[in-house]
Formats: structure tokens, C-alpha cells, sequence
DNA sequence: TTCGTCATGTAATGGGTTACATGATTAC
DNA sequence: GTAATCATGTAACCCATTACATGACGAA
């Protein structure tokens, strides 16, 4: 296949780097312990489909072992000595940002795929507008490649597949149709915007610190 | 947790009972050998995620043991004695049609998961037409209840949340919708159809037979 | 004769879910 | 005090993908 090509090292990502990018992005914004760490991501990765215990912890301590991330047990805390059980948590190491930065920036194919691409789109706000844009164009053309299948598929099967099938299908197609709609809307949003550097970290909102008493 | 309950048996299906109706069906239309069935799988599940012979094959050898179909190695065939290399048909047994006429009649609230509602669909025209509105309107309900949970969070983040997640939740929000106002029709136009019984089997097209020299 | 497609498989590996185990804190 | 929720983990299992290995057939 020719295409755009991996220009960076990794460009095969596997399910675990969506992951990775996801913890690292959170942790980005503030410091966490897993049991929110999970909360939130259930809201980045969709609703749906949040991810278990079973694979959270193991890859935090995975992280950890890289050295993007420090497990900092707050046994000290001044208030309270050794109170609410371990409470583990878990904060960006220099590296780690450095790592994220570099997730954040890279636009290769990997970025593009379902997986991968609302991870990408959740953390926008912190990648730059040239990125910003080639993801989003790769997800076009993407999608724009399974449109041609997809319709293909239609114009062959036509009167050979029962109606449901085809309902199936053509429900299939206006979809991709939509998202590709709602793409446009999004590239020429981000072409008209007047491009601003990235601004430094700062978490966006303060009620999501671990110590404040936050509603959730 | 209340609601449809499980009537018969098994109601809890995993991800290879889905694998298991698909082939299933498809055998039930027609005779096939692995790497035709793989091809016409692709076209079940949607042309994306299709499935590798890693999988397939070990779950046929699966589906051979429990006895829902045989593994007739063509080794006859007059015109041609051993020719083709093996060619290893699979075919329904009587136990294996039976099994797929239970599997496809069982309206539990595993038919209208992600996962499975799509092959489900794909084989209405063998299901029974209450089965087929129970499937769709627990479908439906299925989706409500997202629809409900993602507002939910769209109201409850409004303003904290970055354009680029707002939009992300935003579109996906309008996807349900549009799923759900689809389903509406496909129900009402259930509704209205005649409802005649499901026919006997027959191939819907012939030209899926393995020995035809079929284009594709 | 060599390449592409048809065709069938196995082994290694990866990664996720479920179920289980444990215990602290908070609200009633 | 007791139930619900917060919080952290482990082990067993399930199952799919990847890479590999093999080989026949048809066309160039």
C-alpha cells in the first residue's frame, strides 16, 4: 500500500496505546487516583464501553514501569495521616508529558482509525491546529474510502439481498455519509478560526482536583 | 436488575454466539467451504471487522464437535477425483438447523446488543414476525436508554467541557437519534406488512452455490 | 516459472472481561 | 451497625489478531 506513510517510528497503534494516550491526557490535566482515573475515561472513550479494573490497574502500573507516570502513595497528606486506605495517585512525570506531547502531535494513520480518533478528538485542546487539521482530513479520506466500498457493495447486492440487508446497509451508508457532513463542519470551523499557539497546561476546570469535595 | 428476563436457557451471549448464528445462517442458505464463508461473513458483520481464519476455523472445528454441522471432504465429486486440494464443505446438520431456528427465535436482550442486532437483522427474512418486533422494539428501547444517559451528560457538562468533546457528544448524541427514528420505521412498516409465516428454506440466490463459477 | 489467488490450518501473543478478594469511608 | 459506595487489586478465562507454514491452481 503507498499512503501517507509512518514519517514517526510507531505508526501501527494497538488498542493499549489508545489507552495510554487516554490515562496520559487525563493525568495531563490533573493528577488522579484509579477509581476516578476510570470514571472519567468512561467519559472520553464514550460512554459506553468503559473499561474494567481488570485492565486499568495493570496498565497504570505498566505506565508506571515506562516512567511516564509516578504512583505517589499520599500517606502524608497533613490533614489526615494514612486515612482513606491507599488512595494511590497518580501524577505525569516530566517524561510522561514529554510522551504525551508526542502522542498529542503525531498525525500518522494510526489516528484515524475508529479506535483511536475521539481519543484523539477529546484532547484537541491541547494539539496543535496543523495537527488538528490533518487528523481530521485523515479521517475524512477514511471514511470516505469505506463510503466507496460500502456503496459498492450496495450497487452489487441490489435486488439480490433480502430488504433488511439492504436496510441494514443503506442505514450503514448515511452514516458514514453524516459523519463525513459533520467533519466538513469541523475543518472549515478550524480553518476559520484564527490559529492561536497552544496555550501552556492548565487543568480546565478546578472542581476535578482529587482533594476538592467535587459533586459527581 | 428487572425488565425482558431470560425465558430460555442461555440469554447472556457472548461475542462468539454472534459468530455462531452468522455461520449458522449462512449454511443454512447454502453449503459453503471456509474461505467463501469468511467472504460472505465480511458482508454479514459489515465489511469492516472481518474476521481472520484464526478465528474461523477453530470455531468451525467448534461447531463440527457440538454436532450443528459436518465437515464433508469433497474428495468425490465425479468430474474432478481429489483435485482443488482438500476443500473442506460445511454443511447444517438436521441438529444444526434446529439449533439456528431456536437461536433465531429467541428474542432475549442479547439480540439487541451492538454486537449481535446487526446479524439479527441480517437474517429477519428466517425469523418469525413477532420475534422480529420484539427484536426491533428492544432495540429501540436499548437505545433510548442511551439516549437518555448521553443527554444526561451533555446537560450536566454544558460549559465545562472543551467545543472539540462537546461536538464529539453532540454527534453522537444525533446518531442514536437518526438509529432510533430508523428503527421506528423499519417497526411500523413490520407493523403494516401482512404477516405471512416464514417461508421454507431456499436459497435466496443460486448463484452463491460453491461449485458455480460465481463472480465476485 | 513465477506470481497471485484460492484454501486450510497452527502457535504465539495480546489484551480485555468476569469473578473474586479485601478493606475503608460515608450515610442512614 | 449496616448498607452503599469508594478504592485497589489478582487470577482465570475467553477469544481474536498476527505471523507463520503449507500447498494447489490459474494466468502471465
Amino acid at each position: 500500500m503507498s499512503g501517507a506513510a509512518e514519517h514517526e517510528g510507531d505508526a501501527v497503534a494497538s488498542r493499549s496505546d489508545v489507552l495510554e494516550l487516554a490515562v496520559l491526557g487525563l493525568l495531563h490535566e490533573a493528577p488522579m487516583h484509579g477509581y476516578e482515573l476510570r470514571k472519567r475515561l468512561g467519559a472520553v472513550l464514550g460512554p459506553f464501553r468503559a473499561l474494567s479494573y481488570g485492565t486499568l490497574y495493570p496498565s497504570l502500573r505498566r505506565l508506571s514501569e515506562l516512567g511516564w507516570i509516578t504512583e505517589s502513595d499520599r500517606l502524608d497528606d497533613a490533614t489526615r495521616p494514612a486515612s482513606r486506605r491507599a488512595r494511590i495517585v497518580y501524577e505525569l512525570t516530566a517524561a510522561g508529558t514529554e510522551r504525551f506531547e508526542h502522542l498529542v502531535h503525531d498525525a500518522g494513520p494510526a489516528s484515524w482509525e475508529d479506535d483511536s480518533f475521539d481519543v484523539r478528538l477529546a484532547f484537541f485542546s491541547r494539539t496543535a491546529a496543523e495537527v488538528r487539521i490533518r487528523v481530521l482530513e485523515g479521517r475524512r479520506s477514511r471514511l470516505e474510502e469505506r463510503l466507496e466500498q460500502v456503496s459498492d457493495a450496495l450497487a452489487r447486492n441490489r435486488e439480490r439481498v433480502d430488504r433488511y440487508t439492504l436496510e441494514l446497509q443503506r442505514h450503514g451508508l448515511e452514516s458514514v455519509q453524516r459523519e463525513v457532513r459533520w467533519l466538513n463542519e469541523l475543518i472549515s470551523a478550524e480553518r476559520d478560526r484564527p490559529k492561536a499557539p497552544v496555550p501552556p497546561a492548565q487543568p480546565p476546570d478546578p472542581e476535578s482536583r482529587p482533594d476538592h469535595p467535587s459533586t459527581t
